[in-house]
DNA sequence: TCATTATATGATTAATCAATCATATAATGG
DNA sequence: CCATTATATGATTGATTAATCATATAATGA
């Protein structure tokens, strides 16, 4: 059981676009596959092996109900690495970080 | 300026056992390439690349002393990202989520 | 049962990635 | 200036990845 690999598949997971674009749509609640591509803007067949990679990977849940198959997210942990990865990408584009150091 | 393809960026640096394991190295402060290479178990060359990719993707400072040059983290939401990584990895591997679903 | 809707998957392709080896550059001390 | 130490980089290779198209499976309702 390496460790490091499993926290950096986790990372790594979260760390495509396609795949942040589905986390981001997921913050609102569990959705089908049907609401979310459209979302996205991506293929259905793309989206569906995003997911369920993200499954695979331990971040996103899968229920199904009838012909519909709903993801949700399975940790609050995830919605707090995006958003840090936010403030961090803002940090950077503001260049708050590069004028304190010039300073 | 895709903010999608950024944020994505700088988790996919993170999403990488090597680049993790320099992470966690440089949570002790700020250290140079002839010390990180020893310490991840990785050539000279290879680690290298990653400082550089690290820098390139906003999470690293570099600093210029002689012959040496130094890394350090740049923002301290990388730690708390990494660590809430490893609180779902854990989640995870001792199944608690699981167990509460089937309960 | 048949048509429809929802989702998944096989095959393919182009792109990206990580690692390695060899070598280059750059600063320092003797 | 030369040898040494520290770091970076070019070239290569095998592996992984994301996207796409076409098709398969599976549930539903008429």
């Amino acid at each position: 059981m390496d460790k490091t690999y499993l926290r950096a598949e986790i990372l790594k997971t979260l760390g495509q676009p396609t795949r942040l674009k589905i986390v981001d749509f997921l913050r609102e609640g569990e959705r089908c596959v049907c609401e979310i591509f459209p979302a996205i803007n991506e293929e259905q067949s793309n989206t569906s092996r995003h997911l369920n990679m993200m499954v695979s990977s331990g971040i996103l849940f899968r229920r199904k109900e009838g012909v519909k198959i709903f993801y949700a997210l399975k940790h609050p942990e995830i919605i707090a690495i995006v958003d840090l990865a936010t403030t961090i990408m803002v940090q950077e584009i503001t260049g708050r970080h590069s004028l304190l150091l010039a300073a």
